[in-house]
Order: C-alpha cells, then structure tokens, then sequence
DNA sequence: CTAGATGTTAAGGT
DNA sequence: CACCTTAACATCTA
C-alpha cells in the first residue's frame, strides 16, 4: 500500500540495509519501469556506485548516489523493496536488482508494472517538475488550510498530490473518518474547527502509520482501515460502514458520523 | 469470467 | 481556469 506511510518505512528499510555499499552489479528485469532512462544508461549510472542517503517526498523516494546523480522511485500500486542474501531466491516481479559486493541484493518489487524508476540530479526540481505540493507530513495548519483550496471535495483535496503530496485512498478515509467528515464534503464548506480537526487527524494517521510500520495488522483498534471491504458497525457510532465512489476510487466511510 | 485492488496521467465534460 | 469523471496502464485474486 505505498502511500506516505508505507514509502517511509520502505525508506527507512532502504537506509538500514543498503547504504554506503558498493553495487557490483545492476540489472534491470523490466523497462516498463523506467521513465526518462534507458536501462544501458541506469545500469552504467548504478554499477560501481554506493547510495549515500536518501529523501522522501510524497510517495517519492529519492536515493543519492555517491555521484551527483539521484534514483527515483515510485512505487504505484504494488510496490516493494527487498534485501536479502545470494543463497535467496529473487523475489517475483523484481524489476531492478542491484547486487552489492558483500552479496546481498536489494530488489525493487514491481508486481503490477505501475511504479516508476527514474534519474535525476535534482530532487527539487524533480519534484517541481511533478508539480508535488509539499510533503504530508512536513503541513502546519496555516499550510494546510493553504494547500487544501476551497473548491474540491474534501476527500480529493487530502488525495491530489499536487496540493498535498503522500495521501492516497486508504488513509484519506481513515482521517475523514477520524476527523468525521463525509469524502465529498466541499473544502470550502469546513469552519475553521473542522479544518483544524482534519489536520490533527492527518498529522494522527500518518504519524501512527508510521509507528505502526505501514502494517495494516498492527493499526489501533477503532480505525477504520479493518472495516474496508465490510458492511460492519461503525465502532464509534454504530453506523454501519458503507462505501461510495468518490474521486474514481472506493471511498469507505461511516454514513451515520461522516454526513455532508 | 468479471470486477476491483493501495497510483498516476491524459482526455473529455460541467 | 477549476474541478470532476472516466479510462488506461499490467497483474492478480475474490
């Protein structure tokens, strides 16, 4: 599930596992992957480099090399990392491969071919190119209120990553419904205290996603994110949790404590 | 067999 | 211009 959340970790797994290695080999399984680089140009940038640390904007992981150059990765709707030992098997739909000369590989798992692995020299113009707004995480409320507009529905707005970049469907709901508010009420409807609501509740998921290692098993009771997919009480309220589409997607919500 | 699944993007409509 | 919906991308699963 890699939104904000998930990307962190991965980061994170990314920064305990790989950096300040040298990479003996690269290889890239699939060029579906690739955007602005061709597979030649990647492996001869990666071979014989280590990654000396790396950023995270959004869903956007940005990993420098001890070059001047930058990987970017993506990882769409299906996206992994993987390190593990030569004696192990690749992991299926491992889409680039670098392995390091102490034997390990690190794997970037691509099941879907809807991620994105890239060049770059410059993370911020990287991401200015995008058209990224500013990192979930990094939003005071006078950012937020900045960054959310007036016209969209609410659910839209914490989703489109060039007002806010790292949320995507599954923790959109989970903090419209912590923060009670139907997905399609209008942005410029909110007072002032439910935009502030909105903003601790995205500061509260995000925060505990991470704390909870992006791992849907391990999120507190009471969240929303167990009920998707069920027609089951709503914990809070009793409601009975329901779901509409809303932003091209299934927004899961609790009708009875999240009204327009 | 079909619909839908965590994301992004382009195209077309209001 | 701002915003919305839809479809497409590729693969797997319920």
């Amino acid at each position: 599930m890699p939104e904000l959340p998930d990307v962190e970790i991965y980061k994170r797994y990314l920064d305990a596992t790989s950096l300040h290695k040298k990479i003996r080999r690269a290889e890239v399984t699939s060029g579906k992957i690739l955007e602005g680089v061709f597979a030649r140009r990647l492996v001869r940038e990666l071979r014989g480099r280590k990654l000396s640390s790396s950023l995270r904007h959004g869903k956007y992981l940005f990993i420098r090399l001890d070059s001047p150059m930058w990987l970017v990765l993506h990882f769409g709707m299906t996206g992994d990392l993987a390190y593990y030992g030569e004696d192990r098997e690749t992991p299926e739909h491992g889409r680039l491969i670098l392995t390091f000369t102490n034997g390990y590989r690190l794997a970037y798992i691509s099941q879907r071919l809807l991620g994105k692995v890239s060049l770059t020299y410059d993370p911020e113009g990287y991401i200015k190119g995008k058209g990224l707004g500013p990192d979930a995480m990094a939003l005071d409320l006078k950012g937020f209120r900045k960054a959310l507009g007036k016209r969209s529905g609410v659910k839209s707005a914490l989703m489109n990553q060039r007002r806010i970049a790292g949320i995507g469907n599954v923790y959109s709901d989970e903090m419209l419904y912590l923060a009670g508010l139907h997905p399609k009420k209008v942005v410029g409807s909110l007072t002032k205290e439910q935009t502030g609501e909105l903003h601790r509740a995205m500061r509260h998921v995000l925060r505990t996603a991470v704390r909870k290692k992006a791992d849907p098993e391990r999120m507190p009771r009471g969240w929303l994110l167990p009920l998707r997919g069920s027609k089951e009480k709503c914990p809070r309220c009793g409601g009975t949790i329901r779901s509409i589409k809303a932003v091209g997607r299934r927004a899961w919500y609790c009708p009875s404590h999240q009204r327009l």
